[in-house]
DNA sequence: ATGAAAGCGCTAACAC
DNA sequence: GTGTTAGCGCTTTCAT
């Protein structure tokens, strides 16, 4: 049996080695002023001892950890998942750990999630969500974490930024479809509160179609609050009560993904051919839109290159860097697949 | 312009409130011997310069951090981002925070994660992933930090882990497509060197087989490194250039979902009929089973139970609970969708 | 019930 | 080039 040794700590290497603890301490940050000899003893006592220096004790004294929060709504979701993979790239190779949390979608348990981060003297803070209101992110500037918001749209030009233009994102969904020659665009979204991203792109849709003079109809426009970003079966059931009484555009767009997944569903259950029938498009595209049947033509919001710009830009101003731009605009493209056909 | 003021400290709190140091600590910690006048004034005090109490100070002091570490091979693997979601949910409720790490499918990245973690005084680490190798298990051991396998499985019984039975669920699936009367069934797995998950399953399909009778025929088997998790393309392409020479099976066992997409996207090509030609089943049950057209069969792994268990035994381990057993074993269970039919 | 002071592991300022 | 020491913000004895 093995004796459960303690932790090894700074002042055990310098017994070891024979030197100060600051000796140890420099030879640890590479301060050049150590000489080759003491450099070699310290550096062999550490091996020996297998010795590593705690991170809270160095936080406590250096004001900072290494660390940065990220608050995304549901890690769950594909699409946060794939953003948080380019924050984690990003901030691994840049030497930075991650602590997370989710929100739920809730603005309270956001707020308390960077109650939270602060506790944790995080270095920096990523609020991921297109979330309205102000209240948490002034909770921030007041407990001075440094911060960026990524897909949020706020008023506030200060505030660091890595974006998508939503609107002009559907306007172009819009003018790709009038391309094909449908006149009869319906859009499929849920009811947007809090969030700007959802509305942002509600906007897109009515001023792409008055650019292409389009009369906005309310019958081709499903906005319904119950439409779940997670799962299809509640949008189908959705969709199904709507179809039996109105007539039908012979496209949709959705505003994510997996409605317009759930959309396809329902239209194929009543026995409507995508694309013949109708064209759908979805947003986001996320990895299974080729998976389906038909594939599915989307709108490619740079998930990964998010993530990794917010991180990139929140260690530049952790670290002091000049930045050049507060405000970051990403593009996004059209992605065309099968679900989308000329009328 | 707001003066930029420094986070107070409890000393300012002492300070505001007219009291000791160590009466505001008793304070905050819901000692009972204060007196409810001065807790008043206390509280007063701390709401009046929001004051809230540095988590690295006090596990600095306490030597605990109420932070836990995950580390998973990829977060962006809506498997892995599914099991994620079942920790948080819990942790959060707990009160700890996560920290987490990705391998990328890498025993040395592992490695870097786990003495990072060690670093950052973690209270207790997740290990998920079905790799072999002990080196890492040992590492952490050894650094005498609480820790719980997910999903792996090591001989040594003394460890901590939640495991599923693989290679059951894959027998169960032999079983369940010889009742429709298949006899040539094949498998499609990656080659597997350090992932006890994957070698398990593919014992699973070769014990099912011996059970039931049928002779194992290679030529039904294909396993080949350069099928993805994350992607299908690659899968396709592979799959196509099988299909070329070979006689093919009626029935097809995928060790994973998303190459169980890809296997059927290739038949497709090929002009086979899932399932009238041959039935497809995949496994994790992963959200996509449900959106492909077919829907797949599948084996439900219990993802976000997984992760629940896993924080919940690792908490009952760092918080010094009796724990019941060291080795949890959830079910598995096979989901009937459209992909499979009888011969 | 309250307060004073030691000390967790480290860095940084300063002395030698 | 190396050593001594104060102190980061907190908890925890131990006095009072």
């Amino acid at each position: 049996m093995k004796k459960t040794t303690k932790k090894p700590a700074i002042k055990d290497i310098a017994a070891e080695a024979n030197v100060a603890i600051s000796t140890v301490s420099n030879v640890l940050n590479n301060k050049e002023i150590v000489s080759e000899k003491t450099r070699k003893r310290v550096l062999k006592a550490v091996e020996k001892l297998n010795y590593r220096p705690s991170v809270i004790a160095r936080g406590l004294r250096t004001k900072h950890t290494n660390t940065i929060g990220i608050i995304v709504p549901d890690i769950a979701d594909p699409f946060y998942a794939q953003v948080i993979k380019g924050m984690e790239e990003v901030a691994s190779k840049k030497g930075y750990t991650l602590i997370f949390g989710c929100t739920y979608y809730s603005l309270e348990e956001e707020g308390r999630q960077i109650e939270l981060f602060s506790d944790h003297s995080v270095d920096g803070l990523i609020l991921f969500c297109g979330y309205d209101g102000y209240d948490n992110v002034r909770a921030i500037k007041q407990r001075n974490i440094p911060f960026v918001m990524v897909d949020r749209e706020v008023n506030d030009l200060e505030i660091p930024s890595v974006l998508v233009d939503n609107k002009y994102a559907i306007e172009s969904a819009v003018d790709y479809l009038h391309s094909l020659g449908h006149r009869k665009i319906g859009y499929l979204t849920f009811s947007f509160k809090h969030q700007t991203t959802v509305k942002k792109r509600y906007e897109g849709y009515c001023s792409g179609l008055k650019k292409k003079k389009i009369k906005y109809n309310p019958d081709f426009v499903i906005i319904d609050d119950s439409i779940k970003l997670d799962e299809i079966k509640g949008t189908k059931r959705i969709l199904k009560s709507y179809f039996g009484s109105k007539k039908l555009p012979t496209a949709f767009i959705s505003f994510s993904d997996i409605p317009a997944i759930g959309l396809i569903k329902a239209l194929d259950i009543m026995n409507y051919k995508i694309p013949e029938d109708i064209s759908v498009m979805g947003y986001a595209n996320i990895a299974f839109c080729e998976y389906i049947k038909p594939t599915l033509t989307s709108i490619k919001h740079p998930k990964k290159l998010l993530g990794k710009t917010g991180v990139d830009l929140l260690l530049d101003i952790v670290e002091g860097k000049k930045i050049k731009t507060r405000r970051i605009i990403l593009p996004t493209e059209i992605v065309v697949r099968q679900s989308t056909a000329p009328v």
